[in-house]
DNA sequence: GTACAGATTGAG
DNA sequence: TCAATCTGTACT
């Protein structure tokens, strides 16, 4: 297996395709000269403007929400409840409010709700839009890095592990009944059957 | 300027 | 079940 970070192909698919594939991707966060990985276990779609529980519906613009409309691959990150932020990724075409929630990693109780994620990756607002697919302290794998990685650059591209799409859960998203029953009861919640939320 | 509610969390 | 905690957003 070698390492494999995501390009911008991979975050410009439709959205409710990105949010099912990056389920089993790892986040790889670099702090000096440490990493923290984590898989991605659960994600969550919001898809402007049309959708009510997004924070772009109507085509709504603020500093706040404005990296949602960034092309595919950029950190839109805000904070909620006054104490904690939130990983979204935007998704689609330049100018499309459209973005990913990462609700969840692979690390137990450490990063099992978005709150946590950004806790674990010590994330805060100096990641507003930063690309993914350039930045030198955080981006995606698309598997866990390891030692032999460099040694074995030679070997074909590796896409890492496969998720079935019967491994995949889709629910609702959780904590916007205020959108109404329409979007609320959208099932743009994805999460791995072998997730323990 | 002021009021208010939220894409959550953890304690009681 | 509920308070913590604070910023963006709407409204005066």
């Amino acid at each position: 297996m070698r390492n494999k970070k995501l390009t911008r192909g991979f975050y410009t698919k439709p959205t409710l395709k990105v949010a099912k594939e990056l389920l089993g991707k790892c986040i790889v966060r670099k702090i000096g000269r440490k990493k923290l990985v984590g898989k991605i276990i659960e994600t969550e779609a919001y898809i402007g403007p049309q959708d009510r529980a997004s924070h772009s519906f109507g085509g709504k613009i603020t500093p706040r929400n404005r990296a949602e409309y960034l092309i595919g691959g950029h950190i839109y990150i805000y904070l909620v409840y006054g104490m904690y932020w939130q990983l979204n990724i935007s998704t689609g075409k330049e100018g499309r409010p459209e973005c990913l929630l990462i609700r969840a990693l692979d690390l137990g109780k450490l990063a099992n709700g978005p709150g946590k994620v950004c806790r674990y990756l010590k994330l805060d607002k100096s990641f507003y839009g930063e690309d993914l697919t350039k930045s030198k302290r955080i981006w995606l794998d698309y598997n866990p890095p390891t030692a032999s990685s460099r040694s074995r650059s030679e070997r074909a591209p590796d896409k890492g592990e496969k998720i079935k799409s019967a491994q995949i859960i889709s629910t609702k998203r959780i904590g916007i009944d205020y959108a109404g029953p329409y979007w609320s009861k959208r099932k743009w919640r994805f999460l791995l059957k072998t997730a323990k939320i």
